[in-house]
DNA sequence: GTCTATATAGAGATAGAC
DNA sequence: GTCTATCTCTATATAGAC
């Protein structure tokens, strides 16, 4: 499943075969259809709820250890601008090409990536809330948050350039830094 | 073309099939090899670029017709959620899929895609530009602009609810208003 | 320019031995 | 539980007639 989901990311669902994960795992081919009797759709399944809880923990781990919130979702950022940086130039939305190839042709893939990001966007939704900011406004901001590091993940991977991914980073400082303003005055 | 590009948008590369292309336009199976005779991926590229075109005219039109940098801005993503409502929850990013799946194992498709997404930017980035935001803080808008986009239809289409979408407009509302005070200030 | 037929490879999935 | 062999289907691409 960890290959799984590694192979999700940069290709997406259509474009990763079972032979490959099979190969590159080194996972017994057998077992395959043992665990997974439902074939490959259950098994992304697997693969996109797990990365989709990973994706919900790091974040939330981070903004726990940091009290401001605006520092927090930056430091949030910054950890996924290195971690993009190191994985040549492909990691950072291991959910959105399934999320976009499948939303129309599997119910199932598309609510386990629907939930995924749910899960996501209620960890920022959290912090913002317990940092004063009205719930609605988090709300929002924690889904802006999220879609524009998803936005962001996809230009730098077709730039091959962590810039546009720094570059949303400031605007969502800016962002959260003016919400916050309106909501002290 | 028409048909690669539709398909495209809701099935990805690999999840897209000449059979499926050729069925689906009724454009005469030997032709295909004719005019491509290099395949599916010039094909492909040329659907994207074609895509790219049409996205940046879309912008562009609309940014050229409201005279207020945020109110134009606004018009466009609010645009953008009428047609994200009348295409089934599957249109408004229709290079995303191909960006991600191929980003990795075609320069050909990557460079295609970020030429696309470059025009798409620059054509947000101008009308900023012109309308008194300093040279780099208008690329970064545009990039977050175009970033926030692309992710609130990954999010809307997972949910399929306009919601995602919704937030994101008000946010960048928030955003373009807030950099122009800065500005102002 | 467009047709049909086909080559070749790979996909997902299954069967039955062990 | 895991193996290998194989089924069927579909993919991209090509050949050669018209």
């Amino acid at each position: 499943m960890e290959t799984t989901s590694r192979l999700l990311e940069r290709q997406g669902y259509h474009g990763t075969g079972l032979n490959q994960i099979v190969r590159e795992s080194g996972a017994p081919r057998g077992s395959l259809y043992y665990y997974f009797p439902e074939g490959k759709e259950a098994l992304v399944a697997a693969a996109i709820a797990e990365q989709g809880d990973r994706m919900r923990r790091f974040a939330s781990t981070i903004l726990s250890e940091i009290e401001d919130a605006v520092e927090a979702v930056d430091r949030v950022v910054e950890r996924l601008i290195e971690f993009f940086s190191v994985s040549e130039h492909c990691g950072g939305a291991p959910l959105a090409a399934v999320a976009l190839e499948t939303s129309a042709s599997s119910t199932r893939l598309r609510t386990t990536c629907a939930d995924a990001y749910k899960g996501l966007i209620d960890a920022f939704a959290q912090k913002l809330t317990q940092a004063g900011y009205p719930l609605q406004q988090a709300q929002a901001l924690a889904t802006t948050v999220v879609a524009s590091i998803e936005g962001a993940v996809i230009l730098s991977r077709t730039q091959q350039s962590t810039s546009p991914m720094e570059q949303v980073r400031a605007a969502l400082r800016t962002l959260l830094t003016q919400a916050r303003a309106e909501r002290q005055g």
